[in-house]
DNA sequence: GGCATAAGCGGACTTTACCCCGGTTATATT
DNA sequence: AATATAACCGGGGTAAAGTCCGCTTATGCC
């Protein structure tokens, strides 16, 4: 018999709540892809996917913890390619160039993803889930250190972008909008993050 | 025999209904005063103002209405300042000036009223709530086509600065920071806008 | 394998947003 | 002033979020 390696202190998460988490989490894309990310209830997850209602809040604590769990499931292989796929995406290129890049990404991501992120806002917590996306911030102030920018305020210059970025998809463009032309707003999003981003690093 | 009669005017709200609409306003504001914006419920809300529950939900259509509510009224003498008060926030200053006065108003007013906007979020509704406040958009719109800005999509260019200015407040700072320190908040975010705006305004 | 224990589980319970419809009241018309 | 009508009001009803606690089961140790 292999002795099963022990994972240092915070124990392991025990094989059946593991297995559960990805039934619920398979369970509920099944269920958005079906009737819509309205349509998804803590009921009729639990009850469609076999479980307890208890289950499912324990997992997932809240209606947006579903959301948020599956918008980080889908971001993991994005911000792999971020951080070591292939230029100007990942590493290589010149800052500009994937700041540029990443914004692409992360506009057609979002596009692509936006029901489940809109639905992942909630008006009602205290803590509003804390920063929506720290990664996005994090990398945008990265790439922003690279760049010359004279006398800027980084932290707050980094947060504008984020907005800026992730603002019109979830705050102001009606996802009737986007389910429709998706195409043609990817692209005119892209462009205009280009223009902003050009402006912003131009040189005085 | 009556002849069909012609629709002149939508018909004007009952005395009695707009007596209503002003005591659950004032109401609520009690309620987010004393509790918070998260302690409001329907329930509560009609017990307190002495009326029922349909009747707020008529007047409101749904909780977050009641946040949309109270920040139109909180917004109008706001608009009017920028429209027809003093230069620079209102007419009579080059746009550029103009911009950065307005990023200033609005972040001291996002500030003052962050919990009610936060609260008027909701991540439930098909089509959210609309463009959030389609009002700051058009005047920054409308103050960008005041500034020379080469071949750029001023549309797509107004709803990014509206989102950098809105977003921050929104979506990614906690409300804690901004109850705590509040002052140095507005005071680093304004700058952020006026470093933001004149970079992008930046002739090259 | 058998045992102790902590983690997981389920479903009843509470709270609250939102719907509905019969009764009531304001307002326009005569 | 009387009447018709449309808007308003109330409160009970439904559905769904989130809580609780006793039962079950996986896991580590012997």
């Amino acid at each position: 018999m292999s002795q099963p390696v022990t994972w240092g202190s915070p124990r392991a998460e025990r094989a059946d709540a593991a297995r559960n988490r990805r039934l619920l989490l398979a369970t509920a894309r099944e269920i958005i892809a079906e009737d819509g990310a309205g349509k998804l209830t803590m009921d009729g997850l639990a009850e469609r996917a076999g479980l307890g209602k208890g289950t499912v809040f324990r997992r997932f604590g809240t209606r947006s913890g579903i959301f948020h769990a599956l918008l980080d499931d889908d971001e993991r292989d994005f911000q792999e390619q971020v951080l070591f796929g292939p230029p100007p995406l990942g590493p290589g290129a010149p800052p500009l160039d994937r700041l540029i890049a990443y914004g692409r990404a992360r506009i057609d991501f979002l596009i692509g993803h936006g029901q489940i992120a809109r639905a992942a806002l909630d008006g009602r917590e205290q803590i509003p889930a804390g920063p929506e996306t720290p990664m996005s911030r994090a990398h945008i102030r990265f790439l922003l250190g690279q760049i010359s920018l004279g006398a800027a305020d980084l932290d707050i210059l980094a947060t504008q972008l984020t907005a800026a970025l992730d603002g019109p998809l979830l705050l102001y463009l009606s996802s009737a909008i986007l389910t429709q032309t998706g195409s043609q707003v990817s692209e005119r999003l892209s462009r205009g993050w280009e223009d902003l981003v050009r402006r912003v690093a131009r040189e005085q």
